[in-house]
RNA sequence: UGGGGUAUGGUGUAAUUGGCAGCACGACGGAUUCUGGUUCCGUUAGUCUAGGUUCGAGUCCUGGUACCCCAGCCA
């Protein structure tokens, strides 16, 4: 397994644990559990929660499991699961073997009917509408179901027919009598069964009646061994329901314990599953691994490292702090990483031909040299590429200046600068068409600068990209610009909704450059000098992403003055 | 309206449990650089508020304020 990146930020649950295990509680055994209901994809959010319980684990020597909240039958499918197994892996954690909570169905209902039989549960037969009004509201109690104090064996039986499906799906619950009155209204006789005949992924038609979450969730993790269950914070009003149910079962085990954490907000990201699933099913995007969404998939195809999402969750922590974190942090990981990671390569987005007047010739054609230009600067290990060089180059347009405003460094007419790992040229002057735009620029090139450095030492202010427009191909990419600033329409207010559709563009890569980029292997990801990040993928071989760093500096620059 | 949770620089997050408020991201300045990127160095700026206890309070006490969650047969 990855060994997730030493936390440093807040994680007040690892000093829980290092508490509890001082003392012994729990048996001095520590045991997390991460526990996805199979109803969608896995996002950034589930990230956190993932480093969180896997992580707690490593640390202290522990287990994690993976289990499947499948209570629902109504909205699971097999397809989710298996997309989050794979998710999780990808991730960098060994998600073993999965539990069910299905697995535990017969137990759940025999503890249910041990419940019945001690009073502390019943049949209700009043409807949903009937069962919300007796709950009562905020500042006003509830009031019992006329069916609250029903006999035991009345229950039972009815308890025991709703399971053989004697009765249509609605008609009646089993509830826990614990405290109408209660402030807190988790605790107004939550209820524990409902009748459902929906197929259910894992049990099929074997059950017509499904224990709740909270009925579930305790007692799964107690059968698990699981000591220290970790959820988000919506679930602090659920931790008494949670001790209630435990403390009034004969469990044969420690009882685990509920610890509550901020789920993960992000600037400019939309993380409800219920919205994303809207981008998705409305065909805003193309669906759940677009490179634009939030979602583990999205992430992977838009050439994040799994270990960049690790170091970002093990940077924000683990804290009980409603905190929406800037995207710009995540991006960060993302290119501490990249950067150590990415091949370099060439590419022009915006061409303009640079022609050197003395460019020699052989036989009739313009000299061809090669050059060796290293993969990745920083690190020496990923070796040399050859890259073709001629009289004629494309370079970016951004990079040439007629009349140069002050603090621009790169080219313009009689000032020297370097074509990467080429030679060093000197802009003579600019040819325009009739409508005064800029089509060529002339130059004269230091034949003794070979490599890019000349003989006498003498510096330059800048350095930049080119292709040789003899070896120039096109490829068209998806250009990305924003990472997932998806907003749905009309819903929350705050963020601004950016474009959502990725801009096509062409790229001039030089032939050499092309068959990287069809035949990068998924999840490698290559730098375009100064442009931005080119992610592989077979469903759309040319994806292009920009990062914050790399976009737009020169407009930085400007803005500063 | 009742209950619960949370407040530390612009944004996040630490503080040996009452003892010099630290780290990261951002911003700004400088050095290095075959891309104005990267790397390195530096600067900036903070304990929600009003009282109290104490030699000493981010930490303890009292009262306010702000934000988040709860009235699904969702999880």
């Amino acid at each position: 397994m990855t060994q997730p990146p030493c936390s440093s930020a807040g994680d007040f649950i690892a000093d829980v644990v290092r508490a509890d295990l001082a003392d012994s509680a729990g048996g001095g055994r520590v045991q997390t559990r991460f526990p996805p209901e199979p109803n969608g994809h896995l996002h950034i959010g589930h990230a956190k929660a993932i480093a969180a319980d896997f992580g707690i684990a490593d640390q202290f020597g522990g287990l994690c499991n993976v289990r499947f909240d499948d209570t629902n039958p109504d909205t699971e499918e097999a397809g989710y699961a298996a997309s989050i197994l794979e998710d999780i892996a990808w991730l960098g954690f060994d998600p073993g073997t999965p539990r069910h909570a299905s697995d535990y169905f017969e137990s759940l209902y025999s503890w249910a009917r041990s419940l019945i039989e001690r009073g502390l549960a019943y049949v209700d037969e009043q409807d949903a509408q009937a069962i919300s009004v007796g709950r009562g509201g905020f500042g006003q109690p509830g009031t019992p179901s006329p069916y609250r104090d029903r006999p035991a064996a009345q229950s039972l039986d009815l308890f025991r027919r709703m399971r053989t499906g004697e009765f249509p799906d609605g008609s009646m619950v089993l509830r826990a009598k614990i405290d109408m009155q209660a402030d807190n209204m988790q605790l107004r006789d939550p209820i524990m069964y409902r009748i459902r005949r929906g197929h259910h992924f894992r049990t099929g038609d074997a059950w017509c009646i499904y224990p709740t979450y909270d009925w579930a969730h305790g007692q799964s993790d107690a059968l698990e061994g699981v000591t220290h269950s970790m959820c988000t914070l919506e679930f602090v009003d659920h931790r008494p329901l949670y001790d209630w149910y435990l403390d009034h079962l004969d469990l044969p085990f420690d009882r685990p314990r509920q610890y509550e954490f901020a789920r993960l907000e992000l600037t400019h990201t939309v993380t409800s599953k219920r919205r994303l699933a809207r981008l998705v099913a409305e065909g805003t995007v193309d669906g759940w691994d677009d490179p634009r969404l939030p979602t583990l998939r999205g992430l992977r195809r838009r050439g994040y490292p799994p270990q960049a999402i690790r170091s970002f969750c093990a940077a924000i922590g683990v804290t009980k702090t409603n905190a929406r974190h800037a995207i710009e942090e995540l991006e960060s990981h993302v290119r501490t990483e990249l950067n150590r990671v990415a091949q370099r390569r060439m590419a022009v987005l915006h061409p303009l031909r640079l022609v050197i007047d003395n460019w020699p010739m052989d036989d009739g054609r313009p000299r061809v040299e090669w050059f060796d230009v290293a993969n990745n600067p920083e690190n020496p290990d990923d070796g040399v590429r050859q890259v073709p060089f001629s009289g004629v180059v494309f370079i970016e347009a951004e990079d040439f200046a007629e009349v140069p405003p002050p603090k621009f460094f790169r080219l313009s007419p009689g000032r020297e600068v370097r074509l990467r790992g080429a030679y060093l040229v000197t802009a003579s002057e600019v040819v325009k068409d009739a409508a005064g735009r800029i089509v060529e620029v002339r130059a004269t090139y230091d034949p003794a600068s070979r490599g890019g450095n000349a003989p006498d030492g003498r510096r330059v202010r800048s350095t930049m990209h080119w292709v040789s427009a003899d070896h120039a191909v096109t490829a068209t990419v998806a250009l990305y610009d924003h990472l997932f600033t998806a907003e749905v329409p009309g819903e929350r207010t705050g963020e601004p909704l950016d474009d959502l559709n990725p801009h096509s563009r062409e790229l001039i890569v030089d032939a050499q450059c092309e068959p990287v980029l069809a035949e990068t292997p998924p999840g490698s990801v290559v730098q375009f000098e100064r442009l931005g990040y080119f992610a592989a993928d077979p469903a759309q071989p040319l994806l292009f992403h920009r990062t914050v760093t790399l976009r737009d500096e020169w407009a930085r620059i400007q803005a500063r003055g």
